[in-house]
DNA sequence: GTCTATATGCGGATAGAC
DNA sequence: GTCTATCCGCATATAGAC
């Protein structure tokens, strides 16, 4: 296919979905104009709309991509043999998968009430997914009698919490490592289901 | 004091704070505009700036007096003997109160970024404060070895995560009642610091 | 594919009448 | 204390030149 001077959708495109995600992360997608992510990649405004229709449709893309990657990669794990080993692998990939791009984890956590009607509905279904399969394992732990769960609905909105929670404070290179933490939190997590 | 005709001050100040919480809360800060703020009142924008120098302003004070109720409240709660006895009497606390206001506390949550630098040094140092009102308990359980945990800088994260999420999923007139919410999440942070 | 120019509307905040 | 009117700037999105 020959290429007009000029030509950089293949270049552009990746780099419009890389600003929106910076700078909505950073100031909010409402407070952030078009003309700021163009600007963020050298381009005008205008030219943007070459590569989303409109600025909710960015917003969703944004989003809903990064739950059907979760999705995807949690999918994708290993699955273990017993409970307890699942559930260590969750949370260890849990936190890991969310402190590499705490971005679109940002994003996915605050900008809901910004998705209209139909494009929140899709990316809730993701999120339910997610929430679904933590469930799934704190269940089997229950069955198999492996855990003392009182409410499996409840724990597994606790865990979560609890585990995304760690973006909120976690800086590399500070004063635990990754690995240190992942542990860290495993182990409370552990004890709280009873396991 | 004469009053005139068609002055509704200590009336109408309340109303604005109030209103603002709500659309902030629904709608986000940069999302909600102040002509909006005036017609969920019946007023005119102009008449706002009577009440808040400032959108800024509006926002900050919203936050910091969510924050510094909050920790009165805490402060004010009788102060139990044991660790044991004043963990679970923070997190019934912690569930109670932030269940009570869940439009304050979003807003706590969500619009950080939305605080001017000062502002915002002003409402995270009331936070920190109360994240060290958690962690003290942790300490004292730890150091009279009720408690086990790993670290208690991390357990404070984690419990106040934990607690928190609540908030994002919790009905009234729901499956559960609030306080077999709150046994069921004590169970598990008790479970969780090893008490 | 990107630019400039522009249509159209809403934003925060203020001035001055009542 | 509240209203109306207004300043001024920036918002999204589109049209048409290059």
């Amino acid at each position: 296919m020959a290429r007009k001077t000029g030509s950089h959708a293949e270049i552009t495109g990746p780099l419009v979905r890389k600003a929106a995600i910076k700078l909505i992360a950073r100031y909010g997608f409402a407070a952030v104009s078009m003309r700021q992510i163009a600007a963020e990649i050298g381009i005008q405004a205008g030219a943007l709309y070459l590569y989303t229709p409109d600025k909710q449709t960015l917003l969703f893309d944004i989003m809903f991509e990064h739950l059907a990657d979760l999705l995807g990669a949690v999918h994708a794990e290993p699955m273990l043999e017993t409970p307890v080993a699942r559930l260590e692998a969750f949370c260890r990939f849990h936190i890991c998968y969310h402190l590499k791009r705490p971005e679109s984890v940002f994003i996915a956590n605050m900008e809901l009430r910004n998705l209209e009607a139909e494009n929140f509905q899709k990316v809730e279904d993701q999120r339910r997914r997610y929430e679904a399969y933590l469930a799934s394992i704190l269940e089997a732990g229950q069955n198999s009698k492996e855990f003392k769960v009182p409410d499996c609905k409840l724990a597994t909105m606790a865990i979560i919490a609890m585990l995304t929670g760690v973006n909120s404070w976690y800086q590399e290179g500070g004063r635990l490592s990754q690995d240190r933490v992942e542990r860290i939190y495993w182990n409370m997590v552990r004890r709280a289901v009873g396991a």
